[in-house]
DNA sequence: ATACGATTTTTTTTT
DNA sequence: AAAATCGTAT
């Protein structure tokens, strides 16, 4: 039995004991949101209700993990039946069993953000609209616009006026490229990221008796992190729960920090209205951090209009005040930051209570090279992600080719590898194969290899050679992890070599794969579930047999959502890094750069730092003098009295 | 015309 | 660090 008189507060507690329908938790920064829905899922399940008719949203694969592992302990059972996990997750599980419907194959790939933007450059050169002198949309810009205007339910021409005006005028152009990019996707059986989503709500727009099998399934819906919905997502909840109507969406409007990729802040705001006879509770009891650092994230975060009353309390002990800490520029600041984690450390906190906090990925970069310098360890939650490595993209296209033969970009990709093929011989081999009624047998024809200039045969035959053991394969039992040791066995080892200097780091790394890819039994599951990780999912993925070593993290702000750490220093408190200038320009920008300050802020327990260079010096511009962010500014008008101000702040030697 | 290596530029945030 | 661009070799 679950003692939930003890192990939860009065807060908490109503929420979990809550019979059902619709109910909005508003749940503040370290307020045990988590451990509520661990709670109420366990809860769910004592009084009865199957787990296979509990459906769980998270914002990510590793908090579904998290939260689904606590409840087995609870509960001491088996929740196999539960489904849990990201959107996309859940979408793809979905489409799985349903997508042929929409005249999908079982097999379609799911290509991620680098794939889409070459897709769409191709459409761009197919549709010959990119005249030489005049400008064009790249790839990249192209796949933001699709996808904002698909996330947010707006117009392509909404989405150029709010964001590209400049590229207005070629909308007609745009727009055909991007038909063209969605009939391509169609036809090669490949959707990207957003088409999960969009695939699922046509499904239920199209099949009414789908929507009703699995509006009938789930009995009890629970989304996390509501805040970070965007307008699908929202729908397709409202499909979920819209037989039972018992959904419990939980989220804190001060922690919305995804618009950029079409996260709809009015979700959670407007949440009463979709339904009326919703009841609204807060959880606004912060375990966490201490009166002072509450203190000031509170503050700051008033000076945002549009949110939930609410009013977080401190049950903490007093602690010390956050300090502000100017350096004269960027290297001192990186050398601020690496004596002060040196002096923690000293005082016997640990390093891996140890974060630094910034905006952006290269925000991080001296600060990288003075840790590299000194030799204290770290660890980067930011820049490329471990699946997105070219080295693993690499080995993944081949298993892609096998489960998918349309698969295009993971065509042109191989065959990019081979000595003698460039971009242009790869580009035509893969538009002759996909067109083939079973491209894998044709790589395999003489024909195949006369398609490329004669010096580039021999190497093209190795490629043969790889296909034709991947396809023998895959008519015994084949494990990803087999098709990945053949991938290296046959020619991908000997590519390394010759490519990478860190060759050796790489092959580690392919071997985590493999080693990680045994939990699937597939490899289409395989490849379905490694296209759907997070980074911050793989954690455990990449250093599973190791002994885990004490890291100091650096992280963007938005990597750290859900974190907390003793002692937090966030580096670029400055006018244009944090508000981050760009960002300013959005519409209602402001607000959230101060929300993403406010989530900073509250990842901390002890001590919180706010660094910032008074002079930068870069390639274009030459030596700036730079402002202190108004986020700092406005918390502390200089009429205030030093005592009475949120922060102290200290003086810095140039010594250190 | 194409492949490929050298050079330069560029980074908001991510499922 | 990776992508885009440029220049040279084939």
């Amino acid at each position: 039995m679950i003692d939930y008189d003890n192990e939860l507060n009065q807060e908490q507690r109503s929420v979990v004991m809550e019979e059902g329908g619709p109910l909005l938790v508003i749940a503040g920064a370290g307020s045990g949101k988590t451990r509520t829905l661990t709670y109420r899922v366990a809860r769910l399940i004592e009084t009865g209700v199957n787990p296979s008719n509990i459906l769980l949203a998270t914002f990510t694969n590793k908090a579904a993990n998290a939260m689904i592992s606590r409840v087995k302990v609870l509960i001491d059972d088996e929740v196999a039946e539960l489904w849990a996990g990201t959107f996309h997750h859940i979408a793809n599980r979905i489409l799985r069993s349903n997508a042929w419907r929409l005249g999908y194959e079982r097999n379609f790939s799911i290509i991620d953000a680098e794939d889409s933007r070459q897709m769409m450059n191709s459409c761009v050169t197919e549709t010959s609209v990119a005249a030489k002198n005049e400008s064009f949309p790249k790839g990249a810009v192209l796949r933001d616009i699709l996808s904002l205007s698909v996330n947010t339910a707006s117009s392509v021409e909404e989405i150029l006026l709010r964001k590209y005006p400049f590229f207005y005028e070629r909308i007609d152009d745009i727009q055909n490229v991007l038909n063209l990019y969605i009939l391509n996707k169609k036809k090669l059986q490949i959707m990207d990221f957003d088409d999960l989503l969009v695939n699922v709500k046509e499904l239920f727009r199209a099949f009414a008796d789908v929507a009703a099998f699995y509006a009938d399934k789930f009995r009890h819906v629970l989304v996390d992190e509501y805040q970070d919905t965007n307008m699908i997502q929202a729908d397709l909840v409202d499909v979920f729960a819209s037989r039972h109507r018992n959904l419990m969406v939980v989220g804190d409007d001060s922690q919305s920090i995804y618009s950029f990729r079409g996260a709809n802040f009015a979700n959670i705001i407007e949440f009463p209205q979709r339904y009326p006879d919703c009841k609204i509770f807060k959880l606004e009891t912060n375990y966490r951090s201490t009166p002072e650092i509450l203190n000031l994230a509170n503050l700051s975060i008033t000076y945002n209009e549009r949110q939930f009353e609410k009013n977080l309390r401190a049950v903490r002990r007093r602690g010390i005040k956050p300090v502000l800490v100017p350096t004269s520029n960027v290297i001192q600041q990186a050398n601020f930051v690496a004596q002060r984690v040196i002096e923690l450390v000293r005082e016997g906190i640990p390093l891996n209570e140890i974060a630094v906090l910034y905006r952006a990925h290269y925000h991080s970069m001296e600060l990288q090279m003075e840790m590299t310098r000194r030799g204290i360890p770290f660890e980067i939650r930011s820049g490329i992600r471990f699946f997105e490595q070219a080295h693993i993209k690499d080995v993944t296209a081949y298993l892609r080719i096998v489960v998918n033969p349309y698969d295009e970009p993971a065509w042109k990709r191989i065959l990019g590898l081979y000595a003698g093929v460039g971009k242009v011989t790869a580009d035509k081999i893969t538009k002759y194969l996909i067109k083939q009624e079973k491209p894998l047998d044709m790589a395999l024809t003489d024909a195949f290899l006369k398609k490329a200039k004669k010096n580039a045969e021999p190497a093209l035959t190795e490629l043969q050679e790889v296909i034709r053991h991947l396809a023998d394969l895959s008519e015994n039992e084949a494990t990803p992890a087999k098709a990945i040791d053949l991938v290296l066995d046959y020619g991908y080892r000997a590519h390394m070599q010759q490519k990478y200097t860190d060759m050796v780091s790489r092959e580690e790394d392919l071997n985590q794969l493999s080693t990680f890819s045994t939990k699937f039994s597939t490899i289409d599951n395989f490849l379905a579930g490694l296209a759907l990780l997070t980074n911050t999912d793989t954690d455990d993925v990449e250093r599973e047999d190791f002994i885990e070593e004490q890291k100091v993290v650096l992280s963007t702000i938005h990597q750290a959502k859900g974190l907390e750490w003793q002692v937090v220093i966030i580096i670029w408190c400055a006018e244009g890094m944090l508000p981050l200038e760009r960002a300013l320009r959005e519409e209602d920008g402001e607000e959230e750069e101060r929300r993403l300050f406010y989530v900073a802020s509250t990842r901390a327990k002890d001590q919180l730092y706010f660094c910032y260079p008074l002079i930068d010096f870069n390639r274009g511009m030459g030596h700036q003098i730079i402002s202190p962010s108004r986020f700092i500014r406005e918390i502390a008008p200089s009429s205030l009295h030093e005592r009475s101000r949120p922060f102290d702040q200290w003086q810095v030697d140039e010594e250190c």
